[in-house]
DNA sequence: GCAAAAGTGTTCGTACTACACCCATGG
DNA sequence: CCATGGGTGTAGTACGAACACTTTTGC
C-alpha cells in the first residue's frame, strides 16, 4: 500500500516543484475583541468595493512579499485602525472555499487579538468615522467570510477564558475585581458565584491587590488588583496550568 | 485615535486591492501519526531537491488554483502515500519565516492527521522505500521546518488526547483496553494507574464491551472494546464534554 | 437612611487519588 | 505450575458548588 512506485515519485516530485503556476493570494485578517460598556465588542472597519457599497469587514488586507503573516497583521492593524493590541495569535486559515473571495482567490490567515477598549470609545454621532466597535452580538453582515471568522474568535475566546488568563488582556490594569467578574460572565454566557471566582482566582497567586481605592461608581469604593504577568510566566515554567471553570 | 482620515481611508482600500502584485506561493502539509509497537510514529517521505540530496519531509506540496486547502492535504497524501486517514484538522499556518523555503516563499497551511498504522508497517528491509514511519522521539533532521511543525503537532496531539476523545482513531476498532491505556501513557508520557483509566473512560459511556475474545498475546485473554462515535457526537449535542485528566 | 456595589466563610457532596490481589490462559 | 497480562473495589482527601449577610460609600 505504501509501496514505492516511479509514478509516485514523479508525482511527488512535480507537485513539490515551483514548475506549476498558481494565482492564489494570500490575506490576513484580525478579529480585534475590547471589552467596554460591559460589552464584549469587535472592531470592525468599512470598505468600499468596486461595486461602490461599503460594507463592514474585518481589518486585515493581503500580504506583502517580504513581510512575515504576524507582522502583516500588525501593520494593518497599524495603518487602518491605529491600535497596538494587547494579545494576538493565529486563529485558523480560511481557504476551502475557493469563492470567498470573488475577485480573486484568496487564502486569508485570520488572527485573534485582545484590547482594552475602555478609553477608546468612538463617538457614535461621527457619521463619517469608518473605524468601529460592534457589540459581538449585534454584527451586521459583513464582507466575504468574515461572519464566520468572528463565531470562530469567539468560541476560541470562550475556551481559552477557561485555560488561560487572557481575560486581564481586555482590561485596564490594575481593574477592579467586579469588571473580571463581569467580563466572565458575558463572555461565558452564564452566572457566576461572586465568592467562588473570586476565592479561585485569587488562589493561583498570580493577582495582586493594590492598595488604590476606586470609587468609580456608586455604592462601596473597591481595591483595585493588579495582574501580574511575569508571576504567572515564572508559575508556567514551574508547571502551573491556569484553569478556571464553573459549572 | 480611532477618527477616519483621508489617508487612512486610502491606505485601506490600497491594501484590499489587488493592484499589488504578490509572490507567495501556498502548500500544505500534514503531519500523519499512527499508532504501532507500543510507540507514536509520524510517517514521513524522501524527497530530493536540485541540490540531488535526498531530504525526509513531511507530506504535501503546493494548493492548486480550484482546489480547497483540506482537498489539497487529502489529494497529496492519496498521491504520496495512499493513505486515507481517521482523523484530518488544521494544526497552524506557518508564514513568518519569509525563507523557510529558499526557492520562493512559501506559506503552509499545516495539518494534523491520525491514523491506524497497525496493519501498515512497512518492511524495513526495503531500502527503495520512499516513505516511512519514524518513531515521534528518532525524527531526523528534516527539509524546510518541518521538524518545528511536527513539535507543533505533537504538543496537540498531547493536549487534545485529554479533552477529545482522538486516541481512538489511532487504533483498530475494536480494541484492546490495555492498547488504548498504553496509548495514553506513551503519549502523554506519564504513567497512569490502571484501575483509574478504565473507570473514567467506561464511565462516559462511549466504549461499548463486545463479547470478543482476544487471544492475541500470552496471558489471560482480554475482550475487545468499541468506541461508538455516534453516541459520542449525541453526548456531544447534549452538553456533554469529553475530559480525562490523571496527575 | 437608603440605594448600590464590595467584601467575606462554611457546609456538603462529588470526584480524583492511591493502592494490591485474584483470574484466565498458554506453554 | 509458572509466567504473562487481564480484571476488579475501597478508603481518604481535596476541590468545586451552593448559599446570605455585613460593610462602605454617595446622595
Amino acid at each position: 500500500m505504501l509501496r514505492y512506485s516511479i509514478k509516485k515519485y514523479i508525482c511527488v516530485h512535480f507537485t513539490h516543484s515551483f514548475f506549476i503556476m498558481q494565482n492564489i493570494k494570500v490575506a490576513v485578517d484580525a478579529v480585534v475583541f475590547g471589552y467596554h460598556q460591559n460589552q464584549l465588542h469587535v472592531l470592525l472597519i468599512q470598505q468600499k468595493f468596486g461595486s461602490s457599497q461599503p460594507y463592514w469587514a474585518l481589518p486585515g488586507g493581503l500580504v506583502r512579499d517580504d513581510e512575515a503573516l504576524i507582522d502583516a497583521v500588525k501593520r494593518e492593524l497599524s495603518e487602518e485602525t491605529n491600535l497596538v493590541v494587547n494579545y494576538l495569535e493565529q486563529l485558523y486559515t480560511f481557504g476551502d472555499d475557493i469563492n470567498r473571495d470573488s475577485r480573486n482567490r484568496v487564502v486569508s490567515v485570520a488572527y485573534f487579538a485582545l484590547i482594552d477598549s475602555n478609553g477608546l470609545e468612538i463617538k457614535a454621532d461621527t457619521d463619517a468615522e469608518n473605524v468601529q466597535w460592534f457589540p459581538v452580538k449585534e454584527i451586521p453582515h459583513l464582507a466575504f467570510d468574515h461572519n464566520q471568522i468572528i463565531d470562530l474568535a469567539f468560541l476560541r475566546l470562550k475556551a481559552k477564558l477557561s485555560y488561560q488568563p487572557i481575560g486581564f488582556d481586555l482590561l485596564p490594569n490594575p481593574f477592579l475585581f467586579s469588571e473580571l467578574e463581569n467580563l466572565y460572565c458575558i463572555i461565558l454566557e452564564k452566572e457566576i458565584d461572586r465568592r467562588n471566582f473570586r476565592k479561585k482566582m485569587l488562589s493561583f497567586g498570580i493577582i495582586e491587590e493594590t492598595e488604590i481605592i476606586s470609587h468609580q461608581k456608586s455604592g462601596r469604593p473597591a481595591k483595585l488588583f493588579l495582574f501580574n504577568q511575569q508571576k504567572y510566566s515564572q508559575l508556567t515554567q514551574e508547571g502551573f496550568h491556569f484553569e478556571i471553570k464553573f459549572a
